[in-house]
DNA sequence: ACAACATTTAGATAATTAGCTAAATATCAA
DNA sequence: TTGATATTTAGCTAATTATCTAAATGTTGT
């Protein structure tokens, strides 16, 4: 759970993070959306790796980073849980019905 | 929030918030926690103050420490907003109901 | 006023971090 | 095989961070 919470501790990281949510996507696309050198943001990129956020897979030249969100709730989870803090983040709060 | 995640990247000062968790407590009685030196807890609790998270008042000869449960909960709902993250740490899912 | 106590500030250091450029590695196409 | 492209590694630097000890500040009781 700290390298969780380390990597979430940079704001560019975060972004990548956003970023992934919509779709899995390469490193130079990645890289795109930021200022900073491709270097730079290959090391963002293992951070987020050893923190496990991500799945890094090679495909012909180019590396697609996929995000693991399982792994970012089970931290964001036991954080909270430790804390005793009751998040709800659903959109919805209508209950859900079986198929009627 | 920059602050808020930069608050929560290190481990004593999520533990900080965990005992505070349950009651306010004072700078001695939380450094007594730790095995680091009361400045060194100081600083953490600058770190913590200034990210909002805890509010700090001074009565007689100590400093209480008391947790802003509603700074984090944002932080952390505009966190997982941004990332389409649904969490839900609600300990029971019996709706509530409205006094029979 | 003084001593005891609680906490913070000052000042130092070692470790970590985010950033850079240049070079290395890997893949593909011609 | 050579060249182009994508990404990472190497090596460096400046800034930040966590830690320490010693000293300063603020508060209370005698």
């Amino acid at each position: 759970m700290n390298k969780v919470f380390k990597a979430l501790s940079d704001p560019t990281r975060r972004q990548v993070l956003q970023l992934l949510r919509d779709k899995p996507m390469n490193a130079g696309e990645l890289a795109e959306h930021f200022s900073v050198s491709k270097p730079t943001m290959s090391a963002h990129f293992t951070v987020l790796r050893e923190a496990n956020l991500v799945d890094a897979s090679k495909v012909g030249k180019s590396v697609i980073y996929r995000l693991k969100l399982s792994v970012l709730e089970d931290a964001l989870l036991a954080f909270t849980g430790a804390i005793g803090l009751e998040l709800n983040t659903e959109k919805n709060t209508t209950s859900q019905r079986d198929t009627p």
